[in-house]
This record gives structure tokens, sequence and C-alpha cells, in this order.
RNA sequence: GGAGGGAUGGCCGAGCGGUCGAAGGCACCGGUCUUGAAAACCGGCGUGCCCGAAAGGGUACCGGGGGUUCGAAUCCCUCUCCCUCCGCCA
């Protein structure tokens, strides 16, 4: 969400920035709007001011003034009354409309309309070729008994996956070096409900829109409040302080959510059909930052949980590219927001593994997450996420790329203590 | 699943349906006193919105939503959360 006062004064800026991210939005309606709400509001409170200095008379006075009193006080309810309907119809629509206007995206985020404008900044480590046909990770992950799919889809339908033996270790070992790297920086690791109310979701700015990705529980005991199912632990680590007024001093907030993620994936049918890279459920270690709205610092937390990702890659030697996402692409709520893609022989591309993400407070604002500065305002956090690791999108890099010709993968030396000491799994 | 109790400002804790944004205490900030500190004393100390250049004024908020009333922190309904006891269970 962004500050009303902000859209009234540079609504071309607002304008652009829909434009830039292609999305269609009514600046006017909602200025319009904003304008009407505050002639209300005006007329609503001089009725109720007169409502309460005449009620106050009403004790003190007896017969035939009591009752002329009371008389005007019955008409003047109903104009409260009149207002406040008004005011509701108004607001209804306002809200609507400031939670679905787009944040405006940087100007540092390249334009274009989709991820086929994204541009890559720089690469680490080198796509060489194998010297041999690459086996795709379900080829090499069924043959060494790590993956089941087939029996997987008798349980649990399309997209859904068993991860066995060394799969299932492997995915153990790859969370915990992502865990172990992320605490070592300084983050805070929390194990969170991935069962949330609406407002967390409202908050975190995926509602309104993203619903029919998600996943929704009824509440036996309150149809109108179901609970949902977070496509990442973002959701929760972000709103954990929601409508809280945090000291200065206890700011920044580094945490990283560990948790299992649920995606629908409505609307993908046959894109990615292929293994476990995209799938129902998966495993998420995410980095949040909530800190003082301060570009600067926002910019420098950014680059940090950029190399925090980028920082597992390189222990897991897998070679990625980062790439700026364009203005397009972002979202409704990003500012800037860059992408980690791992090399995938057995795609023959990269693919995306990481997602760092800049908001200002346009999450803090929804949130009502604040804090009061050294000046004693209070004011609206900044807010930033990346993922640490996901899984099993990582092990389809991970296996791929560390394939041997005699269908075997090479444990990465970081990954072994994990494993026991374990330097490859072989077929059985 | 059954029975009961509770939710008030950063914390604790009062609050006959009107003069309650809300007593009191703690914490915090400023001042007096002191060589300094503590103690004592004096003062300040919530958030949103509207009007205003500002000073300031208005309005809303006592877990959320709805209702009764001229008027609700106080009465009624409902939801959420917390606590106690019984039962069941990882």
């Amino acid at each position: 969400m962004l500050d009303p006062a902000y859209i009234r004064e540079h609504p071309d800026a607002v304008r652009r920035g829909a434009r830039r991210k292609g999305i269609a939005f009514d600046v006017d309606r909602l200025l319009a709007l904003d304008e009407e709400r505050r002639r209300l509001t005006r007329l609503q409170e001089e009725a109720r001011a007169e409502q309460k200095a005449l009620g106050r008379q009403v004790a003190t006075l007896a017969g035939p003034s009591r009752a002329q009193v009371l008389e005007h006080l019955a008409g003047l309810k109903a104009r409260v009354q009149a207002h406040t309907e008004d005011l509701e119809r108004v607001t209804t629509e306002l809200d609507a409309l400031l939670l679905a206007c787009p944040n405006p995206p940087d100007e540092d985020a390249p334009d274009g309309p989709d991820e086929g404008a994204n541009v890559e900044l720089r690469r680490w480590g080198e796509v060489r070729d194998l010297g041999f046909a690459a086996r795709d990770h379900v080829e090499l992950m069924t043959g060494l008994g790590m993956l089941e799919v087939e029996r997987a889809g008798r349980l649990a339908g399309s997209r859904s996956y068993v991860l066995k033996g060394p799969g299932a270790l492997l995915e153990q070992a790859v969370l915990r070096l992502a865990q172990d790297v992320i605490v070592a920086r300084g983050f805070v690791l929390l194990s969170v409900p991935v069962l949330v109310k609406e407002w967390t979701l409202r908050g975190t700015a995926y509602f309104p829109g993203a619903e029919e990705q998600t996943y929704r529980i009824a509440n036996p005991t309150s149809d109108d409040e179901p609970y949902w199912l977070v496509g990442t632990s973002e959701v929760s680590v972000t709103a954990l302080h929601g409508g809280e007024i945090l000291d200065a001093a206890q700011l920044p907030l580094r945490y990283a959510g560990v948790s299992t993620c649920f995606r629908r994936e409505a609307g993908t049918y046959g894109k990615d059909t292929r293994g476990v890279y995209r799938v129902h459920q998966f495993q998420k270690v995410e980095q949040v930052v909530v800190d003082v709205a301060d570009d600067a610092r926002s910019l420098a937390h950014h680059a940090a949980i950029l190399d925090n990702a980028e920082e597992v890659l390189r222990r897991l030697e897998l070679p990625y590219r980062v790439m700026a996402v364009a203005a397009g692409d972002l979202g409704r709520g990003a500012r800037y927001k860059v992408d980690l893609e791992a090399w995938m022989p057995g795609r023959q591309a990269f693919g995306e593994t990481h997602s760092a993400t800049r908001f200002g407070d346009y999450q803090a604002r929804r949130l009502n997450l604040r804090y009061r500065d050294t000046d004693g305002r209070v004011r609206f956090c900044h807010t930033l996420n990346n993922t640490v690791v996901a899984s099993p999108r990582v092990l389809v890099a991970l296996v791929e790329a560390h394939q041997q010709p005699d269908g075997s993968v090479r444990i990465p030396t970081a990954l072994r203590p994990y494993l026991g000491g374990l330097e490859a799994i072989r077929a059985p």
C-alpha cells in the first residue's frame, strides 16, 4: 500500500509506475474517492461534535426543554447515520483501490513487460560441457533410488513427489547447510506457522490477487475467517511484528523462516510438468529483514541477502547467473527484485532458485508494522526478503550439475559433513 | 469433546450507561535539589483520521465485528485469543 498523501501529491509518479509494471490502475478514481472521503469525514465529525455536546446537556435538563433537545438529537442521529453510511461505501471502494495500487518500481529496474526483459547482471561459476549426454534429475534420481514420482502421484496427484533414501537425506543436508549459513550471518531462525489468517497474506501483498494460487482451509467455527496455507514463510515471518511499534534501537530484525510451502500452481497446466521443478509442496528457508525507512540501508540489506543466497549456491558449487527482474515482472508489491538462476543441465537452461525483493514500506503499511524513530516520530518500516534455499528445486540443479558419466552424483565438499562424509551417491 | 474464567494505554491495574482518552502505580523523558549519582519533589508521557502555515481544534479507538440507547470501556449478540478443570491424543 502507498501513502494516500503521497498518491495525492505525486499522481504522475504513481501512474508512471503502474504503466511500467503493465498494471492497469485508475489513479483518478482513487483521487476522487480520497477527496470524497475527506469531505464526508468533515461532515460526519461536525455532526458528531454537535451530537456529543447536546447529549451531555440532556442529563441536566428536564421537562419540555429536555423533550425539545431529544427531538433535535433524533434528527442529528439520522444525519450522522447517513454520513456514516456514505463514508462506509466510499471507504470500502477506496480501500480496495489502495490495496490494488501498485508500488512504483525503482528506476534501476529494467523496463520490459515480462521475464523476457530481465537483465543479466553477472555470473558465477562455469557452465561447462559435461562431455556426455546429460541426464535430467528425474532419470538420475530415480536411477539412484532417490525419488518416486509415479507412486507419489497415486498418493497426492500431479506435481507431487516422494524423496527416498539418499534423496530425502540430501534434502535435509541442503536445508541444514542453508540454515547454518544464514545463522552464521546473524539471522535468527524461526520455525513458523504454515496455516495462517488472511490478514497476513493481505499484509504481505499476496492478497488480493493470489487467492487462486493459495490453498484455503475452512474454519469450522467461522466461515467468515478461513485459514490459508502459506506459499512461503515470508508471510508468517514478515507479519510476525504486524501492528507493533518497534523501537528503532532493536532494528534491523534479521529473521530466517523454515517451513513447508504450499502452492496450487493453478493455471500452470503443462508448464514444467516433469519432475520436481514445479510442485505443490516444498521446503524452504527464507530470509526476511525489517528495518527503518531508509533507502540506503535497504539497498545495503538487499546486497547482503543476495550474497547470503549466493553463498549457498557457491557452497553447493552450482553455477548461476544474477538477473535484474523487469518492471513488468515485479508484481504489485516489489520496488526492485533480483533473481538467482542456477544452471540445470537437464533443461539446458538456467532455472530460478532465489528471488531477492525490496519492498520499501509497501508491506509494512499493510501490516501496520512501524517503529519509533530516534526523533520520536512513528514511521513505517522497510521490509525485504530472499530465499536461502528451496527444495526440491535446488536438488534439480544439484544432481544434474554434479552427475557423473556412470549416472552417479558427486556430493559437493561443503555438503559432506551433513551426509556422514558421503562423497557420491551411487546406484544401489 | 465437556464445564468455567478472562482480554483496558510500554507493563501492572481501577473504572455507578453521560462530565472517561480513561484513576493509581511502574517504566521512560525533562526539570529542581546534589561535587556526581540515588532518593525526594515538579512537569511531561498513546495511535489513526479530518481542519489548520503553525499554535491548536475536532473525531475515532478500552481484543475484532454487530446491536440496544439521545449517549456505551460500562448492557446484549457474535468471533478471535489467553487461562483453569475433566476427557481424548501425538
